[in-house]
DNA sequence: AGCAGAAAGGGAAACGCTTTCTATAATCCC
DNA sequence: GGGATTATAGAAAGCGTTTCCCTTTCTGCT
């Protein structure tokens, strides 16, 4: 009872049990707790019994810090996003957090709000709880901060571009797919009249989506008039401000494709503001396929860019960088898919042939 | 060179420096590194400044895990949520998360998607990681697997009621008072036939919920018969479901409350598609004031419960917890106010005085 | 001058675990 | 049956900190 160490000793919090209360119960040493809690083989299946029983009856916890100390992993991984509240990231989040757990890490999310200071003080705090890794989901950073912090080799997931480092990967979104068949659902109707409203120009993937939808234009040699291209930052009010703007030009578009979903919906509210009815008047069409848009008034036709493909992407490429045995991973791109999905906010111009004989409106009574 | 523990050693992952690299290049012990970054007072001014220099040079960040295993505090804190991709979350959980940070604490979510199994391995999960203490705001949960869980003193906070142990915080927010004033608002409107779309009975607080309406309706001698209390989840879709019960009735109440405004957002949605004008027809109440409130069509009426009060009255009353130095904190309850707000989801019953007189409907262009 | 007490830094233990190394007992082969 | 091999468990060395305790050097007082 004199012993230096006793166990279940002095100062620690009532109730936390360690592994030396395990091994006394089972009468066995602290290194068989150990191999037998990581199930590592060589322990005699009689003697693993005993400990495990000991374990139920003790009710022990391993301690993850310990663990983390010694073995050098934390089982963290960081989840960097733009702005939680915009819904898309909870759903990302949501997908996120349950493919780590169910690989037995847990995540720490960090929401930027587009403030490059916080985004700096957020990684760092990622780093120095030793995250093994971090998923940048932003949809646009400033890379020097990214690359002045990790020039060590470290896991690290981007959309879209990050810098080229070992051990970086990327998740390259096919936005040039679902903006073509957006743009080419909406010629095939009849549009020529096709406004943009975009994210912040000042990052990487809101001017990858107008890229391609200027391309998808041009494929079709369609003019985009300067005072069609509007610049939002990726929320509902701006939405409602950028539709504002297209609502004041001498003449309407007939159709909008947005940057991102909250800005429809911040247009779809403008247009219902000012008696424009969608799809009758002015057709809409998304990016991002929320929960909420088939939930909008219409139905928002929207392109989908799946939360799974990306969660799944970004905790596979970080399980991998983490796990590999050293063996140079090389930097991978990983390819996320985008596709249409027709709703019903986009419907023929009018003055074209009735709208409704073609696409439900959406408004009548089920 | 050959000493046993060189700095900079083996496998430590590259760039990873430790305190004794910092000690070496101040020449100064290990320990008077740690009193430095901890800022004892008794390090000497001159040594300080060049052990400060030194952790410059080297770029040392200390190791949050080994500081958690030896000062028994994580600096973590777990958040616990219903449902990560309802909008109130989201906007609580940023609210707490820069509350956190601002007191040193890093945050660890889970969204425990109303379901008892995700939520006990959630808590057990936050526990193994020694988070300091866990914000349930779940607006109910199953106590007894709390109970289990949670035997030691540990420092919980719960909203509207938890178990009664030592170190148990609660939340007690104020239904009666916000709920009042929507139906003491809407009766003053001339209305009589008030439905309530509750959320899950099962949970303690969506049955507060219930209840205050019940009683505020009471007071106004206002009957409210079975068919107008409907049952749903807090989800849009229930909101939907729900609503279109009610319009299913002989007679379609006046007004409606709803326990969360998800499920208002999915009642109006329900209106509009059978063309029942909202607030001409029928008036809309939600609870909550999510952000998207204001930019429903109409913006939407609804009781305010806010969560910058829950989310720092949530994170005050934890780190009083912990930091209380054994001085049993008795279990103190967090008064949380609502109240109402008034937009334009309601007006005057159809019958009476034009509606347009009194409340703005919101739908004409600005 | 001599000693008490304070100031300030270093040595080393401890936190709870993993893992290597070593010791013992059991098994094998000729 | 004896030496060599193979299973299996324990001892102990860390992992990177904090902190207790001790030593050394001063300062001040009689």
């Amino acid at each position: 009872m004199s012993s230096p160490r006793n166990n279940s000793s002095d100062r620690r919090r009532p109730g936390t049990v360690s592994i030396r209360d395990v091994a006394q119960r089972a009468g066995v040493s602290i290194a068989t707790v150990s191999r037998t809690v990581n199930r590592i083989p060589t322990v005699n299946p009689e003697l693993a019994e005993r400990v495990w029983k000991a374990i139920e009856e003790v009710g022990y916890l391993p301690n993850t810090q310990a663990r983390a100390l010694v073995s050098g992993r934390s089982h963290m991984l960081g989840l960097i996003v733009s702005e939680i509240t915009n819904p898309f990231f909870p759903e990302l989040i949501q997908e996120f957090e349950s493919l780590a757990v169910a690989q037995g890490y847990e995540v720490l999310i960090g929401s930027t709000n587009y403030d490059p200071v916080r985004t700096e003080s957020l990684l760092r705090r990622l780093l120095q709880r030793n995250v093994d890794g971090v998923a940048i989901m932003t949809f646009g950073i400033e890379e020097d901060l990214v690359q002045k912090l990790v020039e060590r080799e470290f896991p690290l997931v981007f959309v879209d571009a990050g810098p080229d480092l070992p051990n970086i990967q990327v998740l390259k979104v096919d936005y040039a797919e679902g903006i073509r068949q957006g743009v080419q659902h909406l010629a095939a109707l009849g549009h020529r009249n096709i406004a943009f409203i975009s994210g912040p120009l000042s990052q990487r993937s809101p001017n990858a989506r107008r890229e391609a939808f200027l391309k998808s234009m041009a494929e079709l040699g369609l003019r985009v008039p300067p005072e069609h291209l509007v610049e939002g930052n990726h929320t509902m009010e701006s939405g409602i401000v950028a539709m504002e703007k297209l609502i004041a030009l001498e003449t309407l578009p007939t159709a909008v494709m947005c940057s991102n979903d909250m800005t429809a919906i911040g247009a779809l509210h403008a247009l219902y503001r000012t008696t424009h009815k969608v799809p009758e008047d002015i057709s809409v069409v998304g990016f991002d396929d929320i929960h909420l848009a088939q939930f909008m008034l219409p139905p928002l036709t929207t392109v989908q860019m799946s939360c799974k493909d990306l969660a799944s992407a970004a905790v596979e490429s970080l399980r991998a960088c983490i796990e590999a045995d050293q063996s140079k991973s090389q930097r991978k791109e990983w390819p996320i898919p985008t596709r249409l999905v027709v709703r019903q906010s986009t419907a023929f111009p009018r003055g074209s042939l009735p709208a409704r004989v073609a696409t439900a409106s959406g408004r009548q009574s089920a």
